[in-house]
DNA sequence: CTCAATTTGTTCGTATGTATG
DNA sequence: ACATACATACGAACAAATTGA
């Protein structure tokens, strides 16, 4: 039988995805126990009725909740039914700093790992072009870690003017924001800064001990200094799953 | 014409994982042409070259690049080879507002449709305790098109106080703070804004017209009045991908 | 103008994983 | 548990268009 013309079946699968589907559910349920809505301790509704209410086969229901009950989050008990463990672990927020103050805090407990350092570079991207681009940087791709989650792998641009006034050591300790006003001591007259929202792909999910394509935040920096001249660019990538942008506006 | 050399960074291994390759190598690229890796008009490497970096066969790298094709990103030539089109983050961005004046500014072109509406309810959550609950609440669910693109999903809650003061009509053409502020003429003395990552469930994803586990962000409002008192409310998941918070700071 | 190399397009066959009934 | 259907992934061969020697 050839495949040419119209052997293209009508289906108007509503989570049409390439996604599998047993996945898919593992996560919604996940985020119903986050959310409280079932709560701990609770027993959640019986395989026939999640599979009425999302359309799916019996076979692969249980599959999905296989899934939870390895990871500890449910028990599923024979003739009794299938309750809720436990909460996946409260998240330790990070704020994203949208302010001066937030941005030279320091970020208490994190450590920083530095995964790729060269000592000439021209970032192949500038974020925002608010200034002149400067010859030469030093480029650190940089991974954040709270404890034993990585929450932020950055690459991070210094202007090579900078490099004499910079300790060795402070590259693996401080932002790079603050390497260049605290450390390097140079006046900044402008940050622009840019979050968007995206998906880790291949190289991010595994850096940042992620599924692929688990939500992410892309926060681009750039900051100039008086002559107009840009000296920190920082392209980092958050766990979207920690990030949280608190406004307060009078 | 320039011709971008092929990369000879050692890549990363696809993973054995439940998401299908060919998505993989999809978002790695799609995420190159965006990060300007792959520049605007550039010729990629070769469909063997990416082979060889990525590790799969020619069938999987060609389906991956036939997918950015169909998305208008690249155009493959027969004997020439693939170019790069366009930016994917030449898209409509949505600006989450993060000051005053960003807050009130009409968003041109949206439509907003009301899908549930309780005249007496009280918010289940309330993301920010900074005032009095009012006794009753007008309770909306609205959602936000931009032409065919639903963007947003929201719950606001509008102190019944104010019913008076705000005709019908109001309630499918402005933002919940416009109401209350411009509409109502409320002088508001504190608004807080939160934003955080997640991914769109079931219900979300149908509403939405996003596919299962695609980002979003979540936005929660509180506004209070002179008297301390909660005049609104509002819940919001956004579109993630047409999400953009653009900061400055001096 | 022809020829060879390059590069994408197309079509087999086969094996594996996923979802349904 | 089993059979069936479909999508995914691989490998290989060949076709067609372009370029340059």
């Amino acid at each position: 039988m050839k495949r040419k013309g119209s052997t293209t079946t009508p289906r108007a699968e509503l989570t049409r995805s390439a996604i599998p589907r047993y996945l898919q559910l593992a996560t919604l349920f996940r985020r119903r126990i986050q959310a409280g809505e079932w709560q701990l301790g609770d027993q959640i509704p019986t395989v026939e009725e999640l599979c009425k209410e999302c359309g799916v086969a019996r076979a692969t229901m249980r599959q999905a909740l296989g899934l939870l009950e390895a990871e500890g989050l449910i028990s599923r008990f024979r003739a009794k039914g299938t309750f809720v463990n436990e909460r996946p672990q409260d998240r330790l927020w990070l704020e994203v700093e949208s302010d001066w103050k937030g941005l030279l805090t320091t970020r208490s407990g994190a450590r920083i790992e530095i995964l790729i350092d060269e000592p000439k570079s021209v970032p192949s991207v500038v974020p925002h072009p608010i200034g002149e681009v400067a010859s030469s940087y030093r480029h650190l791709r940089r991974r954040h870690w709270r404890g034993k989650v990585p929450f932020l792998l950055a690459d991070v641009y210094i202007d090579n003017h900078l490099k004499g006034k910079i300790p060795e050591a402070a590259y693996s300790e401080l932002t790079a924001l603050r390497l260049v006003t605290k450390i390097a001591g140079v006046r900044i007259v402008d940050v622009r800064q840019t979050l968007t929202i995206g998906t880790a792909d291949l190289e991010t999910a595994q850096l940042m001990n992620l599924a692929l394509n688990e939500p992410v935040a892309y926060v681009n920096r750039t900051a100039i200094d008086q002559r107009g001249r840009i000296v920190m660019i920082s392209n980092g990538i958050y766990r979207g799953d920690i990030v949280r942008i608190d406004t307060r506006l009078k």
